[in-house]
Parts: C-alpha cells; structure tokens; sequence
DNA sequence: AAATAAATTAATCATTTGATTAAGCAAGTT
DNA sequence: AACTTGCTTAATCAAATGATTAATTTATTT
C-alpha cells in the first residue's frame, strides 16, 4: 500500500490534479463528475488522482472549500471592515464581485446547488459558521444611520440580499440569457461592467439617497 | 417485449411516478437522481418507470419540459401582453413570480443548472426558442417610454435583468441565507411577501419615475 | 552504483446503476 | 371458461464508475 507523500517535493502534478478538478466539477458539479473526466483533463492516469487525494469526495471538499472562501470570506472581509463607510462598502463588494465573477462566472451556480444539494455537509462541517450575524460591522453601521433617518428603514437584509441579487444572478442566468438574446459573451461581459456603477446609483436610490456620488 | 400503452386508463400511477420524479429531480437534479430513488419516492417497482417512460432521459424531459413553461412561458404572456401597462407588468409578473416561488422554491436552481449543464439540448431542442426579443411587448413599451423622456435610459435589458434578479435570486440562495442567519422559512417566505410591493417601488425609483402608486 | 522512496500506469475489483426480461396478476371480452 | 390486454413485480444484465493493487518508471539518498 503506498503512502501519501509528507513533503510536497513536486506540486506540479498535484496542482496540476486540483485545477483539472476544479474546472470540471464547476463546470459540471459533484454528481455529473466521473473521476475519469478528471483523469483525463489533467492529463495524468486515474489511480493518481486517488493517489494523491485518497477520494472523488476529498478532492471535491478541497475545492469547495477553496470555492466558499472566495464566495463568502472575501465579502465578509469587505461588509465587517470598519474602516469604510457603507457606501464605500458597498462599493468595493459590488466591483470587487463582478471582476470575480467575469473571472469565474461558473462559481455562483455551482456553490449554491451544491449547498442545496447537501446543506448539513457543505455549511457546519466545512466550518465557515463562525461569523455572527449580529456582529457584522455594515449591520451596525445600518442600525446607525436607520437611528438618524426619518422614515422606517426597511429590513437591512433586504437591501444585502437585493445587493447580492442584482450582482450574481446576472451570471446565473447568463446561458439562458444570452442564449435566448443571441448575445455574445463580450457584450455580456460589458453589461456586467457597467452594472459596477449602476447597481450602487441603484441601491442608494432604493434607500432614498439620492447622492449619486 | 411491452408496449407503452395507447389509452390512458388508470391515469394514478404514471401520474404518481411523474410526480415522484417531479420532486426528487427537483431536489437532487438529473445526476444525481437514480431511477431507483425515483421508484422509491413514487412507491413502485424500478420496472414500471421504464414501463411508463422508456428511460431516466425521457422522464426527464418531461418533467423539464413542465417547469420550462412554468418559469418562461408565464413571463412571456405576461411581458408581451398588449393590454396592460409597463407599469402593471412589472407588478404582476412580480407577484405572480413569487407566489410561484414560495410553493417551488427548487425549481429555478434546478432549471438553471441543468441548463447550465446542457444548454442546447434543453434550449434548442425544447422548443421554445420561437419567440423573438425584439418582437417582445414590454421592449417595445420601453423604447416608446425612453422617447419621451429627456434623459438617456439605460439598456432595458438591465432593467428585466433586475427585476428578475430581485424576485428569483433570494429563493436561489435561500438555504445558504437561512443557515447562516438562522432564520425559519415562515420568516422567509414572510420577506418575499414583503418584496411583491417592495420591488415594484425598487424599480420604479431606479428607472426615475417617483410614482409610487 | 546500489538502495530506497516517490510518482505513475495498466489491469482489475466490487458496487452502483440504467435498463430489460420473463413471469404473475387483475380486469375486461368473447 | 378461455382469451386478450394492460399493469406490476422479482430477477437479471451489461455498462459505468469509484477505488485498489501490483508492477514499472523516475528521482533521491547513501
């Protein structure tokens, strides 16, 4: 029985392994993935890939971790930063968020039907479940500003969740979208560009500001 | 060798089998589901599923088929209605979408991912690529409202991408949004009732028009 | 150079899985 | 009662699939 190599002495086919794993289980989620079909996209046999990660289920959580981390720890780094005012949040998360996801537009529909595929797994055993919601810097700097205002703020979870909507679903739907539009990738990719300074016009009118920076 | 059967007599169980195959594809999608599951769900033999649909693929195309119509058709009689103002559109594919929603909240991450996972099979062959998007109603609205305005109005398509994206996406990342803030479904379903009023305003203020009727 | 360890492969295994077959049953028809 | 037809099941098949093994090649150490 062979062992797993303690040191790294070659991360070349290692990386090599992960990466043809990340494209095809993305691209094609858990289930529909054959350890074969990442044998083949790296290039190497399909004992290695067992070799070097004991399992179809291991690898899969080695990129789904990686996967959640640039999904929610990037934003939590942005909305828990009190450095920043809420529209500079707002600002840097939505552009931020875009350049990822014309980077990787495959990640929000993978992330989100494998947590509904297996929520128990993916959410409390990847333990990313540390943060408190009530702890959220941009929460309190909203219970500020609602405190100041006039008017009955609505939930701020609605105003997260519409940020959120109006810039990852657009990447969601893009093949049906473009499909049906007969739009290129290019084109959708400059829609996506300029919903970077449109989205937050947008949401600050929603909340009745109409400071347009 | 069986043949399918020409008159439906006992409509109950080829009903009961679609149905089971409605929920578990819906929950798991097309990779993930076994025809065994199926069989269990619906609480027949393996056998008759075959019997019934001659295979997993065909099955599954019906039950696609189904929830196409439901999450496009409905929106194109809607959005191409000639009697109803843009206005009222908005509002009433709104609403009609989130109640659709909160009694389906699977169906659109399962239609987009498998659309996602097979585009031109279930685009193209489906058939329902018939309707044009220059001949749609509400673009034609739109162009005519854009003419009296004085301001340029920006690309409808981010308004329809908007619209959509507010309604659809928070089902979509309902089970991550939940876990992570602990919040019940009642509590859930309770916001997007919120947001039938709440998203028609949204967008009125984004296009500029203050009438919040 | 010999010996040891690590990387890689071809072949194979055991299970799972979509599908079929053949037989039994229920209901109606002749 | 015998016959036909549609419905249902248990048993089985063949291919796909995740994983392992044993052998081979390459690299490293002594």
């Amino acid at each position: 029985m062979k062992k797993q190599p303690e040191i790294e002495k070659n991360p070349s086919t290692e990386e090599k392994i992960k990466e043809a794993a990340r494209r095809v289980f993305t691209k094609k989620g858990y289930a529909a993935t054959r350890t074969r079909d990442i044998a083949e996209e790296s290039g190497f046999n399909l004992a290695l890939i067992n070799y070097y990660f004991r399992s179809k289920e291991k690898l899969f959580d080695i990129i789904m971790l990686e996967h959640l981390q640039i999904f929610i720890h990037s934003v939590m780094g942005i909305v828990n930063d009190p450095e920043t005012t809420l529209q500079e949040k707002m600002e840097i998360l939505i552009s931020h968020y875009i350049d990822m996801l014309i980077k990787n537009p495959d990640i929000p529909l993978f992330v989100l039907s494998e947590i509904n595929a297996n929520p128990v797994k993916l959410i409390s055993k990847l333990g990313f479940n540390k943060v408190q919601h009530g702890n959220i810097y941009l929460v309190k700097q909203w219970k500020e500003l609602a405190a100041t205002q006039k008017q009955l703020l609505i939930n701020p979870i609605h105003i997260i969740m519409n940020v959120l909507s109006l810039t990852i679903f657009p990447f969601i739907s893009s093949p049906l979208l473009r499909n049906r539009t007969g739009m290129s990738l290019e084109a959708f990719n400059k829609l996506m560009e300029e919903r970077k300074k449109l989205i937050p016009v947008w949401i600050n009118v929603m909340i009745g500001n109409s400071n347009t920076n």
